[in-house]
DNA sequence: AGGTGTATGTCGCAT
DNA sequence: ATGCGACGTACACCT
């Protein structure tokens, strides 16, 4: 990694066009290449970058670094106040936990955290514009999990399950917003079509849901429903929620 | 602007968890006090980081920095391989250009580049959701809403351009997505709602539309119109299009 | 403080 | 390559 502190310019031509004055700023070019230009402030997102691939060519007091998409960053050094490089190496990368797919999984594992007697159909359910989170059956009705065959003819006994049988697609997110609902309604629409899932109604599960997004909800018949993740996690008790 | 090359491995607590093992790696703190923990690669984002405010307390081998929310950064360092501090000072600031806001600006000096008639009624109308980039009236006075979408993408052209003449003029297509289609239905759905601007039709204008927004907006009665970034800013002759 | 929309978003995964 | 959704998205703007 070479780090370089200097007074300099710099121009981006590209997605957009963009300009910073003559200042002292960290120019950082890291080992794939990428170049970041950082201000002494304004959180961890450089004032201007150029990802890698991309090839620099450095000339006296001017750095052009051109990507293969036509886009161009042109450093214009006034004067260099330091110039270092480090060997680093490569890195052994990094471990996350809580994200959603972890969410999906513990409520997969079990429905009733959701709503009670809810059964689980299938984790990540196919429509053709992309898939729902999880695709349930509520207490109603027969307790049959039905197979949805793709592929072939699904017998007729199964097709009057589905008819009267009320399907639950549910969309799960940490913080749920607007377009959660969006994206939920758009799968909603679509289950809708397919004479197997309908009728169909949505729910939303989030640690959180944006008041906006429940008002815009429950207009359109969706339900919200908050978790705790420590407590499907086995973190935590159960809240005895009263009301 | 300081800047630390150090043996570590890090830790964050917050809306996550994440784990980095012990490896070499440059930790950055900038003048308002923001961490961010960069290994040698994998672009300009850092691999963990703490927004400022915060506050860093500096122990013997490890660094704790937490914010007003409860996140926590631990940083634990086996070795310090470099430390310096450069004085940099604050920044003039970047000018941008080309950005969705310009882009609005030209279309509401003239609407008829969108579509021959068109009178603009306000710009940034106001509904109970969010504002509606351009509120017009039609040549027949009805209420048209207008989604201005930009979303950067360099064209073939220009990448050509790029890769064979060492004069580089870039071409900034500006693309609009499905999201672009749901958030003027969103504003649709609430505009035919107030009798004042009912009925009303949305137009969705952008440099360039992506086929699959143009199904789903075609399939809810709304146009999609492409317009040119240069032309508009009279960079270049209207193109005359025959069909 | 909280919600909404923009971003050169970036990134990863599936088609 | 392209589409699509997640992200500790960050960030500005507005209420």
């Amino acid at each position: 990694m070479r780090l370089v502190i200097a007074r300099c310019s710099v121009d981006y031509e590209g997605r957009l066009t963009a300009h910073l004055p003559l200042a002292t700023r960290l120019l950082m070019v890291k080992a794939d290449g990428c170049v970041a230009v950082h201000a002494d402030g304004g959180a961890y997102k450089p004032q201007m970058w150029m990802t890698a691939p991309n090839t620099l060519r450095e000339e006296p007091g001017r750095w052009v670094i051109r990507n293969p998409n036509g886009e161009q960053l042109t450093i214009t050094v006034d004067e260099v106040l330091s110039d270092v490089s480090h060997d680093i190496g490569v890195d052994p990368g990094l471990a996350k936990d809580g994200v959603e797919a972890h969410l999906q999984e513990l409520l997969a594992a079990d429905p009733t955290r959701i709503l009670d007697g809810l059964v689980l159909v299938r984790r990540e359910h196919p429509t053709d514009i992309g898939p729902v989170d999880l695709l349930c059956r509520d207490a109603d009705g027969r307790a049959v999990v039905i197979e949805i065959e793709r592929r072939g003819e699904v017998d007729r006994a199964s097709r009057e399950r589905a008819a009267t049988s009320r399907w639950v697609a549910i969309e799960v997110k940490r913080k749920a917003g607007i377009d959660a609902v969006e994206q939920l309604s758009r799968y909603l629409e679509r289950i809708n079509r397919d004479p197997l899932t309908r009728p169909c109604r949505g729910m939303l599960v989030a640690t959180s849901v944006a008041p906006q997004a429940v008002v815009l909800a429950e207009s359109r018949g969706i339900a919200c429903v908050t978790v705790d993740y420590d407590e499907l996690r086995g973190l935590r008790e159960p809240s005895l929620t009263l009301f």
